[in-house]
DNA sequence: CAAATTTAATAGTATTACTATCAATTTTGC
DNA sequence: GCAAAATTGATAGTAATACTATTAAATTTG
């Protein structure tokens, strides 16, 4: 996939940012260190004076891209998000078969991110991890709703409605093709939390997948 | 429900407290406004000095009896799954057939919270809310393997346990009865999320229940 | 090469998440 | 009923956070 993705760009909603991050070497530098310190010190702990620490750079200079540390978050989600869109669009595209395109769809969406190869300034296996550990706090806030209306979330919600749309192709009367769409994305990111830090409470390990877990999972739900 | 249970104290891993708010008037009252407080302006924003203001207390003395509201947080969130807990051991312990009672045990763990009866100084229905929109990060921490060393979530887990124990009981052979678990009690709090705020990409809803969606879910993947 | 833009440096603010100390009040044990 | 013990309240203080504002230096661009 590095060929083709490494000409592409990404793209996050535009609110989210005062500065597009892309449009500059600096801009990089923040996101690409970001991802570096938020997985190494976690998000609460991170700070925009501690990165421009790390990148040589100064505190008000990011404010110029960001104007908080919770935006920056939504920007990585956002960008991971739209990441795995691409993935999945791409990766299904061909398959005549609904069901193994259902298939494949989850397991794009499920598995671990193993390989950082397809953009230069951007470690994607650190990337998913953040998302383990700290997606829920970009919506879990007071502000989720203003927020939501200003587009901060359509990149996650476009990619819940693709999955929800193969299944409904599947079986156009399954009653709850959101819903499991939802479950199957956010289950996945907990049962690789699970997995790293509450193993007594999950099957899913090394050997097994949580990939496999949601595909049996979903085609049990909607054939039957 | 209420007679039975306005006489037993719910039982939190003591570690997580200085002192016991259930020994004191200033603890009830510590709890019982949190509980409001939060609910009101969101974890992030609250804060001991506040609280310390709406009860008519002073924040010193509140920090007597947590060392942080992180462990507040863990406070509140240990006694609502011990709570949910004894309702669900209560509920499903004269049910004879083993698919009626994980139904009913699926039923416990999912349903919404309508009414504040059981216990005097704690609402239910707003201590449900904030499971559903603080739970995550009572655990997405750096913190989270040496405070589950602790046992700062044991109760959790022995939730998802006993849920577990009875799918076990159903069929012996499905291999993923902890994941199945673990994705119906953090799943139900995402669906009863996600239908207040991004009911776009849920099929729940007043009239439709997670609770409706989760058994089915379960009984297909369980019985095939 | 001058003007415009971007970045860096410094300073400052209100708030947070505590700790420490001591006084006032309440509880308790006899 | 009272002294001792425990609890609570009030005040002060600290380092860090999450910013904003201003001005100077460096870089880009037309």
């Amino acid at each position: 996939m590095k060929s083709l993705l490494s000409t592409i760009k990404i793209s996050v909603p535009e609110k989210i940012f005062l500065k597009d991050p892309e449009s500059s070497d600096l801009g990089k530098r923040i996101i690409g260190h970001s991802i570096l310190l938020i997985d190494e010190i976690g998000f609460d702990s991170f700070t925009f004076k501690k990165l421009g620490t790390k990148i040589g750079s100064n505190e008000s200079s990011i404010y110029r891209y960001f104007e908080s540390k919770h935006k920056l978050l939504l920007y990585l989600t956002s960008w991971y998000w739209a990441w795995i869109e691409y993935q999945l669009v791409f990766s299904t595209s061909n398959l005549p078969n609904p069901t193994e395109k259902l298939l494949k769809a989850i397991e794009v969406v499920t598995r671990t991110i193993k390989e950082d190869n397809d953009f230069l300034h951007i470690n994607e296996i650190k990337l998913n991890q953040i998302i383990i550990n700290e997606y829920s706090k970009s919506y879990l806030t007071k502000e989720v709703d203003s927020e939501n209306k200003e587009g901060y979330f359509v990149v996650y919600k476009r990619l819940i409605t693709r999955l929800r749309d193969m299944i409904l192709t599947i079986n156009a009367d399954y009653k709850y093709a959101s819903s499991i769409s939802s479950t199957i994305i956010e289950g996945a990111l907990h049962q690789h939390f699970l997995k790293e830090h509450f193993t007594s409470i999950t099957d899913c390990s090394e050997t097994v997948t949580p990939t496999k877990f949601f595909q049996e999972l979903t085609i049990n739900a909607i054939k039957s």
